[in-house]
DNA sequence: CTCTGTGAAGAAGTTCACAGCA
DNA sequence: TGCTGTGAACTTCTTCACAGAG
């Protein structure tokens, strides 16, 4: 493979892949075509198939990808394979419903502290975590936590993340619906659920 | 303006200035240009431009664009100028954050009903709305809900949704981690948070 | 002059189609 | 034969650059 950029639309789909890879090996999959991962994803096969040689050929023609060996490769690929320790501002009910969520032990990542500011929120057990008041983001660095997940109200989320920076993370996941200015080498991605629900109707039969 | 494909990128952009718009209403902003826009966004005034001109030309040039006339004219593209009726199912830790979640009504949705199959849960009351058996996801069309928000587990997803199409719904918000078959005529929208996060260490430095 | 609206150029991403390996 | 890997064609999206309105 020659060298090219890799389009940021290939990365957002690795972790497509690696959803279903994980399945499939559950399953005992030991091997699988383009075409059928393609089914499996609802993607074209094609487009897997580049995507996949961007990174270098791991398939064997005639055959398909190994799963166990695909599934390694993606991992290296995003650099999922250390843990790494996030910690989560705001212990909301969207915090709270975050913590138990599975999907970020899946990849790699562990919430290692939630902070709040509401008095009645500190000190309390979220799970097996205890919610630590927010002057206490001041020891992120010595605690080695450099990615942040923000569950805040809007109007406090900037705040938070200028915070979270000068502490030395480096990548938010930012839930509150605004947008965040950080610098450059910061690395933000902001989910908006209700902007995605926004854009139903336009697709819908009118009603 | 001539006739041309509008790009699914612009209406997905649609609610992002509905959004700014909407926060610049509320401080009395009466008009603005498609650079302070742009600022506000963290997009480009130029695609900004181009997005509005697809639907037609509503600014005045040497001014910009009306507040108000052009949260209008995005609600009525959007088709968000009614509200819409939507039921939850999963009556979780997500489900009852989502419950409590601002956005939903911002864009005009209204979750009218929340069910679940854990009979600890149904009768229970979350907010103001009370939990619902699954079993009486029958009387959706009776009560005009075609909207429907899933927040159960993967392994249940399909199965819920599957009824939900045949009790009229036509758009899925999908909280599930997994991929959902629906008939064509039905828009879902999946939304993996974990998928985000997995990511983002691609674009950190190495730790 | 300022800022919109928009063809045209350019960049990015997708699909095609097929050579070549197993 | 079956399936990968990949240039090349194509499509979609973004940016440029400027005519023209206020």
């Amino acid at each position: 493979m020659r060298y090219r950029k890799i389009p940021d639309e290939s990365i957002r789909r690795l972790p497509i892949y690696l959803r279903s890879l994980l399945l499939l090996s559950e399953r005992g999959t030991q091997s699988i075509s383009s075409s059928k991962l393609a089914e499996f994803t609802h993607l074209n096969p094609n487009k897997i198939r580049k995507d996949f040689s961007y990174f270098g050929a791991f398939g064997t023609p005639g055959v398909g990808y190994k799963v166990a060996g695909l599934i390694k490769q993606i991992r290296v690929i995003l650099r999922l394979n250390t843990v790494r320790k996030a910690s989560l501002v705001g212990a909301g009910k969207l915090g709270s419903a975050l913590l138990g969520y599975p999907g970020f032990k899946m990849y790699g990542f562990e919430i290692a502290a939630v902070f709040d500011n509401d008095p009645k929120k500190i000190g309390k057990k979220i799970g097996n975590i205890t919610v630590e008041d927010i002057s206490r983001l001041k020891d992120m660095r010595k605690r080695k936590i450099n990615l942040a997940i923000i569950t805040t109200p809007a109007p406090a989320a900037q705040n938070i993340a200028d915070m979270l920076v000068d502490k030395g993370v480096n990548g938010i996941l930012n839930f509150a619906p605004c947008y965040l200015k950080v610098p450059k080498k910061v690395k933000v991605i902001t989910i908006d659920i209700a902007m995605d629900l926004a854009r139903m109707p336009y697709y819908l039969p009118a009603s």
